[in-house]
RNA sequence: GCCCCUGUAGCUCAGGGGAUAGAGCGCUACCCUCCGGAGGUAGAAGCGAAGGUUCGAAUCCUUCCAGGGGCACCA
């Protein structure tokens, strides 16, 4: 038709504007030069011409209406049927290479609230960049040396002393339990010489803790591929070859005794420190060392989840990243997510009381925890409603979407009960499928592999969240409005099996939306 | 002072240029001949303010107001 542009089609929110809906007739009008309503009657004719399209009608400025044909409709059945657990994937980040680090707590304490959001959401979001294709490394990232251990093993040292800990020292009531756990493993320690007992302190208190931080974290369904130890990059040598190399790019200069990075040339605001004026390097300059470390490891793209507190760390290192030759909107994607709150009290690791990832999930469990913390959107601070989020009724979203895949797991167990399991679905006349409930669930299920796509490409899981809602709601409907098995003296209607494997269907796209978000799918409640 | 995020129904939040702005909870009135009523139907109720771009703006731009978070030779 000699016409170019994007193609859009959706579902429109009135059901009055057909099955599907296009607005392209008015985006190509522009670049076209030709008027919207000439465009939409081109097109038109052309979708009549293809088979399963029932209607085309050109509504107000130039919408195209389309209906489908009852069997088109249907044939989704057996698309999701055959795919099974694989519906909804798609192919839209084949060929990335995507390497996303998240939470990267440090071992001196416990996985908080903070950091629980970043291992609901980075989780579900690696899940979903696998899901649409993506080569995925999920990573992350901690130091068990410097300034913050040594603060972590005085703690430890003076809780196990009897000791007050120092002004900027950890207080919460996990360092007494290490310090006793470190005492009981080395008999005789607080003999020692203080200075080999904070050895023994930060060696042992830290395995201690990372062990209990993966398992907090197995527990709530997150592993990593990688965990990267900060200190060894140190001993390899990276973090200096990473100096010379922009050294000799001419980006760095020396003053005050300390080594800078001219970050400025970069639209940074303020040149950055990256070896101390004592010849520490900091722990910016270790970041740059690990970006290089992951680009040589093959990854095309670097994700990282950070919380707001971290959001002044973007244009440092955008700067170090066109430093190194890369083009940072193209290699380095920095997450920011808004932080979470707990009826209104906040989240400061050095206070005593902080929720843990151990106290939420033992609050509300591992399914509320995970929907809870993926359900808003990255941007919105939460406010974490326990008393909601543990409750068992359907103020509780998890609920809502968990209710719907158990009661039609139990409709499906009634009816093979009966005597009506799944049929093989080749005889299964699928078009009598018609009615607008069925129609509006049929519709909902197709959409599901878009709305995949379109939460990977915009790193945003929670819309997964909210199409689970949605289609949870579009199933309620229709089961209210299509009777499926026969009462108890009736023949069984023609439309019980296709129903049946609508609703079978239905539960597959359920499950298979809540694998994505770590959250299970019951069979009962 | 500068930077980032947010402001949508009474509450918690969706809505990434399209048609009459949605959901859950709460409220009002219904559906118990209903396979899980942990459900469904109907109703009242909203885009912080002002400009601008566009055929079309909750969405993009500017300013202002309000809330949150940052601005280290800490991590």
């Amino acid at each position: 038709m000699g016409l170019t542009g994007e193609v859009v089609v959706e579902r429109p929110a009135n059901r009055e504007h057909g099955d599907y809906a296009s607005n392209t007739a008015m985006r190509l009008a522009r670049s076209n030069s030709r008027s919207p309503r000439d465009i939409a009657e081109l097109l038109a004719t052309a979708l009549r011409r293809i088979d399963g399209i029932k209607s085309v009608e050109i509504a107000g400025p130039g919408f195209l209406n389309i209906g489908l044909a009852a069997a088109a409709q249907g044939a989704l059945v057996s698309t999701i049927a055959q795919r099974g657990v694989a519906y909804g994937r798609t192919e839209t980040l084949a060929g990335q290479h995507i390497n996303i680090e998240y939470v990267s707590a440090n071992p001196v304490g416990p996985v908080h609230i903070g950091h629980t959001r970043w291992a609901a959401v980075g989780d579900s979001l690696a899940r979903l960049m696998v899901a649409t294709g993506a080569t995925v490394v999920r990573e992350y990232y901690f130091n068990d040396a410097g300034a913050q251990i040594d603060r972590f093993a005085a703690s430890l040292d003076a809780v196990a002393r009897g000791e007050q800990i120092p002004g900027d020292g950890y207080r919460g009531g996990y360092i007494a339990d290490v310090a006793a756990e470190v005492v009981q493993a080395n008999q005789g320690l607080l003999e020692e010489p203080r200075e080999k007992a904070l050895e023994v302190f930060a060696h042992d208190g830290i395995e201690l803790m990372f062990t209990a931080i993966r398992k907090s974290l197995a527990d709530f369904g997150v592993t990593f591929d990688v965990y990267f130890n900060e200190r060894e990059m140190h001993a390899s040598g990276a973090v200096e070859a990473t100096v010379r190399k922009l050294r000799d790019a001419g980006h760095v200069y020396e003053a005050d005794g300390a080594v800078w990075l001219r970050t400025t040339d970069f639209g940074d605001d303020k040149d950055r420190v990256i070896v101390r004026s004592d010849g520490r390097p900091t722990y910016f300059c270790a970041d740059l060392a690990y970006y290089v470390d992951k680009r040589e490891r093959g990854a095309d793209k670097v994700v990282i989840l950070l919380g707001a507190d971290h959001h002044g760390y973007i244009g440092r290192m955008r700067s170090l990243v066109s430093g190194l030759g890369d083009n940072p909107d193209e290699t380095l994607e920095i997450i920011i997510g808004q932080l979470v709150n707990i009826r209104g009290g906040k989240m400061s690791k050095r206070a005593g009381n902080l929720l843990t990832l151990e106290e939420l999930v033992e609050a509300i469990g591992v399914d509320a925890a995970r929907y809870a913390l993926v359900r808003s959107s990255m941007d919105s601070t939460i406010d974490l409603d326990l008393d909601l989020w543990a409750s068992q009724t359907s103020d509780n979203p998890v609920f809502y979407v968990q209710y719907a895949h158990a009661r039609i797991a139990s409709l499906l167990r009634n009816a093979a009960d009966l005597g009506h399991s799944l049929p093989p679905l080749a005889g299964v006349p699928l078009e009598l499928l018609s009615q607008e409930k069925e129609s509006d669930l049929l519709g909902a299920l197709g959409e599901f592999p878009r709305i995949l796509a379109a939460a990977a490409q915009f790193r945003a899981p929670h819309r997964v969240a909210r199409y689970l809602e949605a289609l949870a709601g579009t199933y309620h409907r229709f089961y209210d409005a299509c009777r499926i098995l026969p009462r108890a003296d009736e023949e069984p209607a023609p439309e019980m099996a296709p129903r049946l494997w609508l609703c079978e269907t239905t539960r597959t796209v359920l499950a298979n939306g809540m694998g994505l978000l770590g959250v299970s799918a019951p069979e009962r409640m």
